[in-house]
RNA sequence: GGUUCCAUCGUCUAGUGGUCUAGGACGUGGCCCUCUCAAGGCUAAAACACGAGUUCAAAUCUCGUUGGAAUCACCA
């Protein structure tokens, strides 16, 4: 049986689209599941969109994911050049012989300029194209080139009836050859357009599965005609949905929504990252929801994928970007944080202290005491602090529980987290209260704060006795 | 506008003629737990776009309607 081989190729325009980075995925997953080869080759034909450092880009975030490629322009492979635009040669004699075998033609018509005016657009874009250079003989043809008169080489269209092709998710697809248009194939700076050295490029790289976005779905009749010609076997289709911002807008750059570096930029994980979009579209048939990259290759299957587009949804994504974070140990945590701070976000924060506060609960004290000596300079406790309908605490509560804990506080010799906390507790229980109706004032009185890093005996413990008493004093006064 | 595609809770989805008074997850509300936040547990509200068929039986098949998307570039 033949390798199955597939391809990942975007164009190096700055940026990882998330659903670009999908395609990617699944064209992973597809050659992983099988045991066969997944190739990157850039496709930067379209000078004019190339972006400097773009290349890296996509090189840093199918690394940093784990999508490693077997064949690609870095590491090289027996199907190379892997970069379009070193292989326009190629391209070139191929669209030539595509002329002389009458799947295409030599066209010297003015290039169609943008049209500004959005009203008188709509009426001619519904006009088709009818390319008056079909009329050019062969020979004149050849002629007008050698002549030195700039060319463009046009996909013939002259099959008539119904195209039928298979798609992996869609099925059967027709389309009427009469709606396909002659479009270019090699541009006048013999550059090839996408349609035509996609083609080739599939082709000659032994590419058996194509995943790409359904708006190829329409223009795909037109690479078929071109594989019949070259006398080729058309690859395996998996058109895939889009990826949506909403029902209506699919997701862009352009409309400022998030690339998979803006996500990584805001604290996300690329394993979760990668987890949440591999279910956009997809799902295992199971109510499995986690998956790591490896777990994936084991149980993708093209089957399972979906037709209709999928929303982008970040409050699911934010979900499951904690159970990744949770999962982390406190070491992997802990270089994780420390690697976002410093080296991501570039903010040159002291590293001790980060490390500090990153370490387990009670290292994190040393930074809980320089917040609470700052806050100490300006202790406007407010009396709304000590509401809170969850831990149904209210100011008179807080006032009769500040004096319990004054009390209790007040004759203890012993100074730890462990005495502090279980008289504490016991003295709540005695008295009738909750633990929480007690410690959460405790906390609010000592930090003026009602989240804290720590809980209200380790800022105690941190403040001192004298210190501490002084605080709820100060509260009680307020109370 | 032509053509193609799509259509289950707000969102991601399960569901391939009976097991569907439609299941799960995120989010949302309530309760519990809790030394705050978070996490966790329990619980509630929440969907088959509409209309005709076919069938003993339809979320599932067919047709139509509506809604949405894509495409119609010397961009990919």
């Amino acid at each position: 049986m033949m390798e199955t081989r597939t391809r990942f190729a975007p164009s190096p325009t700055g940026y990882m689209h998330i659903g670009n980075l999908r395609t990617a995925l699944y064209e992973y997953l597809i050659a992983k599941a099988n045991g066969g080869k997944f190739i990157l080759r850039i496709e930067d034909t379209d000078q004019k969109r190339y972006v400097e450092g773009a290349t890296d880009i996509i090189y840093k975030t199918l690394k940093r994911v784990g999508m490693n490629w077997d064949e690609g322009p870095d590491i090289g492979g027996n199907f190379g050049p892997y970069i379009q635009s070193e292989r326009k040669a190629i391209y070139a004699e191929y669209a030539h012989k595509l002329v002389e075998l009458g799947g295409a033609h030599y066209c010297f018509c003015k290039q169609k300029e943008e049209n500004e005016d959005d009203e008188e657009e709509t009426q001619e874009t519904h006009e088709k194209f009818k390319d008056p250079c079909l009329n050019i003989s062969l020979d004149e043809a050849k002629k007008r080139i050698a002549a030195g008169e700039p060319y463009v080489i046009r996909q013939t269209i002259n099959k008539k009836g119904t195209s039928v092709f298979h798609d992996v998710v869609y099925g059967e697809i027709d389309i009427d050859y009469n709606e396909l248009d002659e479009g270019v194939l090699l541009k006048t700076d013999g550059m090839p357009t996408y349609n035509f050295a996609n083609v080739i490029d599939d082709h000659l790289m032994n590419i058996t599965h194509v995943v790409r976005g359904n708006e190829y779905i329409s223009s795909t009749p037109k690479y078929n005609l071109i594989y019949e010609t070259f006398g080729w076997t058309p690859p395996i289709y998996v058109h895939v949905p889009q990826v949506m911002k909403d029902a209506q807008h699919k997701l862009s750059k352009r409309n400022g929504d998030a690339s998979f570096q803006d996500l990584v930029a805001k604290g996300y994980l690329p394993e979760a990252v990668l987890n949440y979009i591999a279910l956009l579209g997809w799902n295992p048939g199971t109510e499995q929801e986690i998956f790591s990259l490896s777990e994936l290759e084991k149980v993708f299957t093209c089957e399972r994928l979906n037709k209709s587009p999928a929303i982008f949804d970040i409050t699911k994504l934010t979900w499951m970007n904690g159970c990744y974070i949770r999962n982390l140990s406190a070491e992997e945590f802990h270089k994780t944080a420390m690697n976002y701070y410093d080296h991501l976000l570039g903010r040159g924060y002291n590293l001790e202290a980060l490390s500090a506060v990153l370490q387990p609960r009670v290292e994190v004290l040393n930074d809980i005491t320089e917040q609470t000596q700052f806050l100490a300079q300006m202790p406007e406790y407010d009396i709304a602090l000590y509401e809170n309908a969850k831990m149904k605490t209210t100011p008179e509560i807080a006032k009769n529980t500040m004096k319990l804990a004054y009390d209790v506080l007040a004759g203890l010799s012993v100074w730890d987290n462990e005495t502090l906390f279980s008289s504490l507790k016991e003295a709540a229980a005695a008295n009738g209260f909750k633990n929480g109706q007690i410690l959460y004032p405790l906390r609010v009185a000592l930090s003026g704060l009602q989240t804290t890093p720590g809980g209200a005996t380790e800022i105690a413990v941190v403040l001192g006795k004298s210190e501490t008493l002084n605080r709820i004093n100060i509260a009680l006064a307020k109370l």
